[in-house]
RNA sequence: GUGGUCGUAGCUCAGCUGGUAGAGCACUCGGUUGUGGUCCGAGAUGUCGCGGGUUCGAGCCCCGUCGAUCACCCCA
């Protein structure tokens, strides 16, 4: 076929159904702004190099899900796979954290990781993501889940739940560590499921395979390892979160697929989804700013898949009547007879300088497929203007859901009908 | 990257054991000389994903390829 097509595993989201994924996402960013949460509007592209050290050369995303290429100066540049690095990398490149503590910020945008597509797995995808440095209060911990959780009640989403675990300080992890891998070695792995231990022990614990759980059941929990401080810290988020009214499971077993978490994390899960059921995630990441050469500040954020959640309210009927909750202009004007085409635009362009949302007819139709297109369009009003009507300065104006016309003189069309719409708006 | 399923009109799909394409919806026009949503009538639209092979003949069989989809893996 010699049509162009989209790249492998992206979606699209064209009219009429664009306006679910406009829902979904203004819902979330306005759950970020609601709790001061400011936008950070960034590069889709950095150097590789930020990426390798900020999310780490061990995870998957890295080692082999990443769109890299070099640019015309031989730099090497990738295509961001996730938020949190790129927003570290300008907040030290800006000194946004210079000022007053903490700095909360919320992005949204394009992402990509060369993966095999499913079901709620693209290769670009859209995430709607919050990131609070320089504050490790667990007050901020339950701020940054309970915006999640906002947007998401927001939307209207009823089937999901949340999962929260700690990872703990360098030092839990460590003593963890040696007692998780004392503990392989007391098992009989292959060889494959032995190499991803090595790379991350944490893996193993959400393995498929049903032998591995049962052997997992038994392995040492990185939550019995927590330092006081740690611990103390997971207990106040999760009272915190209790107070808020935000239900949760404590999930040890929970692992992220990102290097620089480090205690409180979390995943949202939905129920109808397949096998991608994360429709969103975060935790805390303390060293990541350091290690990305600034200042060693705390924080933590949340990543929202706004493709997942679109799918995700789709599969709890959310969506059901948008065919009509289409946005209409307010008033579709037909021009009758190719004399007033002119006319009808000049009145259509000064409506719109009134602020008044309104469209024509195009085209050469007859009168009956204009009208038709006037309903298609979904408009609030419609106005037929011909030759009868600019010499009487008199029109018909049809409300549409009704079918009941009325007289107007055109030279007051714009004041008559923003006069109409307000006592509409008033009534409701 | 590995594996299963699938690919026919704009959309959803039918097409018997191979005999060279159909329905519904949508669209356009008309019935109603200047008024939409219902109804009736008429009309247009396909290199049957692409390339090759088998055959007198392929939408149907075989191979390859691209894409979709689902799962593994991983994650949003």
């Amino acid at each position: 076929m010699s049509k162009f097509q989209a790249p492998k595993g992206v979606s699209e989201y064209f009219p009429p159904l664009s306006s679910r994924f406009e829902f979904v996402r203004n819902h979330l960013a306005a759950s970020a702004q609601t709790a001061g949460y400011q936008l950070i509007e960034l590069p889709v592209f950095e150097d590789t190099e930020l990426f390798k050290r900020g999310v780490g050369e061990s995870t998957d995303v890295v080692s082999k899900e990443m769109y890299t290429f070099e640019d015309r100066g031989g730099r090497s540049i990738t295509l961001r796979p996730e938020g949190t690095a790129g927003v570290m990398r300008s907040v030290i490149e800006h000194n946004l954290d210079k000022g007053q503590l903490p700095v909360k910020l919320w992005y949204s945008g394009q992402f990509f990781r060369a993966e095999r597509p499913q079901a709620g797995r693209y290769r670009q995808f859209y995430q709607v993501g919050i990131e609070a440095i320089g504050a490790n209060d667990p007050q901020i911990d339950a701020e940054v889940i309970s915006v999640a959780w906002r947007g998401f009640k927001a939307i209207g989403l009823k089937n999901f739940r949340l999962d929260i675990t700690s990872l703990g300080d360098g030092a839990s992890r460590a003593a963890h560590r040696v007692d998780l891998l004392r503990f392989f070695d007391t098992l009989d792995l292959d060889e494959a499921t032995r190499a991803r231990a090595a790379l991350n022990p944490l893996r193993l614990f959400d393995d498929k395979r049903p032998e591995i759980q049962t052997a997992m059941s038994k392995a040492p929990r990185l939550l019995d390892y927590l330092s006081e401080e740690s611990a103390a810290h997971f207990a106040k988020v999760q009272s915190l979160l209790t107070s808020f009214g935000i239900p949760f499971v404590v999930n040890p077993l929970m692992v992220r697929g990102l290097d620089y978490y480090t205690g409180t994390t979390f995943e949202f899960v939905h129920e109808g989804l397949g096998a991608q059921s994360g429709i969103g995630g975060g935790g805390r990441y303390d060293g990541l700013m350091a290690q990305l050469g600034g200042s060693d500040l705390s924080g933590i954020g949340f990543g929202i898949g706004v493709d997942r959640v679109v799918l995700a309210a789709e599969a709890e009927g959310l969506f059901v009547d948008d065919e009509s909750a289409r946005t209409g202009v307010d008033l579709f004007l037909i021009a009758l007879g190719e004399d007033s085409k002119d006319e009808v635009a000049v009145l259509v362009n000064s409506l719109r300088d009134a602020g008044i949302s309104s469209d024509m007819a195009y085209g050469d139709r007859a009168l009956k497929g204009a009208m038709k297109a006037a309903d298609k369009s979904g408009a609030r009003y419609s106005l037929v203007v011909g030759e009868n009507e600019l010499s009487s300065g008199e029109a018909t104006l049809k409300d549409m859901s009704s079918g009941e016309e009325q007289a107007i003189r055109i030279g007051d069309l714009s004041s008559t009908v923003s006069s109409l719409l307000s006592s509409e708006k008033k009534r409701n």
